[in-house]
DNA sequence: CGTATCCTTGATGCCTCTCAAGACGGGTGG
DNA sequence: CCACCCGTCTTGAGAGGCATCAAGGATACG
């Protein structure tokens, strides 16, 4: 527990944006409004100035790429975003995907440059924190580093349950856990928990979930015919949430 | 470029003990001295008076488990830890193996639970920051919560790295990634860095990289074949680092 | 309406897991 | 000092899950 740290307060997403505040979040935790962990309307103006930086990117566009100099961070408020790594020869792994609400950017705090790449899945609008600006928010506003060591904090966690996920698990396992997170993400944000807008290719998933995209097919096409889950291209409803919970930590359907 | 940021100074690991500074780094990033990063006596006693909670722990006993209620950051001052996490059905995944002079604890930041569980791998002594007495350093150190910053930055990105190896690399590729960054952290943290001393069991390994303890030994059986590394027990030589990197990256010896 | 992209399904093969048994080494007690 | 024991390491044989290769079908878009 911290004492030092300034209470969060979820907020409405769609509340958030009307309130020109940033929506910052990371994958796998809720939307945590800054405008509330800083405090003040002096502060909130000066966020203000500082996020105005909106910028939109179409499908497939990137946001930023491997080695590129550090230049933002980059909260997304509307559309999707997947970030990857390459091996040297070719072979990519898809190390996140993120939602509006959510924000990427932060594993490359360290390096003057980016580790990974950034590539819209569909539409998507962002708010843009330039990194020079960034110091002066975070020189004015105490809350802020703290915000972050949290939002990073739980982007850590979400690595080792992928790492879990990518060292231990079978096909089927791996889709589940897959669905049942989304469905979690999205039920924060606001949208239905049960009916998913995956907004990304089987490949795509395929190469986040350490499997080949055919697998990825072959696996949805048997949660189907299990009427587990019920898909129209990358629309997917959860028929049995319980179940898929279930396979997910390596249940009986599962056959370990 | 953090422009904000106090400038890091890498220093030897016996000196930084010498000077009972805390040593703080996180896995493949070098020793950060704290002393440094701050600045000031002042500020140093006071690190010290944190600092001073020393503690050795034995071969297999744990450090913290996961559920357990945060109460500390551990920098470790010799000896070796694992970190790993669980499936419901007992399936074994570690996230983390932590040498002398890393810090760990970082991830459960955000949670008032560890989200991992921590075990030595051989006699090992750490010094533990307690977290109620943490705030006051945050507090009176401006400086120390971007070096958390930082260190968990660099975190996300071996977290990064260890999704790649885990989702699209082959056991040989998982195998010679595995020496080359041991290698490397060894050789920062001035041991030799072509003579490793795993102090891990092959199933612990196996338990890393996401494979079967009877595969970790016959890929080591084979690279002892071709001449790459030899071994005694859990001594690792590289006799060929070059060939191994190839290797690690998907060089043809791996034959893609 | 054609084309490109994505999705789906089948057949085949291989990498790695699993099961099994034995070898090695270190520690312990006689 | 030696014999024993137990955990760890090693190697083999077999099976299975998933990747790969291949081809056809569906959908979106210009």
């Amino acid at each position: 527990m911290l004492a030092f740290s300034t209470p969060l307060k979820r907020v409405n997403p769609a509340k958030a944006v009307e309130n020109q505040c940033v929506p910052i979040a990371c994958a796998d935790c809720g939307i945590y409004n800054l405008c509330f962990a800083v405090g003040g309307d002096a502060d909130l103006s000066l966020l203000n100035t500082l996020v105005k930086n909106r910028r939109t990117y179409r499908r497939g566009e990137p946001l930023f790429s491997i080695g590129e100099p550090y230049r933002a961070v980059f909260a997304i408020r509307s559309g999707s975003v997947k970030t990857s790594v390459l091996t040297d020869d070719g072979r990519i792994q898809v190390t996140g995907l993120h939602i509006a609400g959510e924000l990427i950017g932060l594993n490359s705090f360290v390096a003057d440059r980016y580790s990974c790449e950034a590539r819209a899945l569909e539409t998507t609008s962002v708010c843009e924190v330039p990194f020079d600006r960034y110091e002066e928010l975070v020189a004015q506003v105490p809350g802020l580093q703290h915000q972050l060591l949290k939002i990073m904090s739980q982007e850590i966690i979400h690595n080792q349950e992928m790492m879990l996920l990518l060292g231990k698990k079978r096909a089927e396992e791996r889709l589940a856990s897959f669905f049942i997170n989304l469905s979690r993400r999205f039920k924060r944000h606001g949208k239905p928990a049960e009916e998913l807008n995956l907004s990304m290719s089987r490949s795509d998933i395929g190469n986040y979930l350490g499997l080949a995209e055919e697998t990825v097919c072959r696996v949805i096409s048997r949660f189907e015919e299990e009427s587990l889950i019920s898909t129209q291209r990358r629309i997917v409803r959860l028929l049995q949430p319980a179940r898929l919970q279930s396979i997910s930590k390596g249940g009986p359907s599962a056959a370990k």
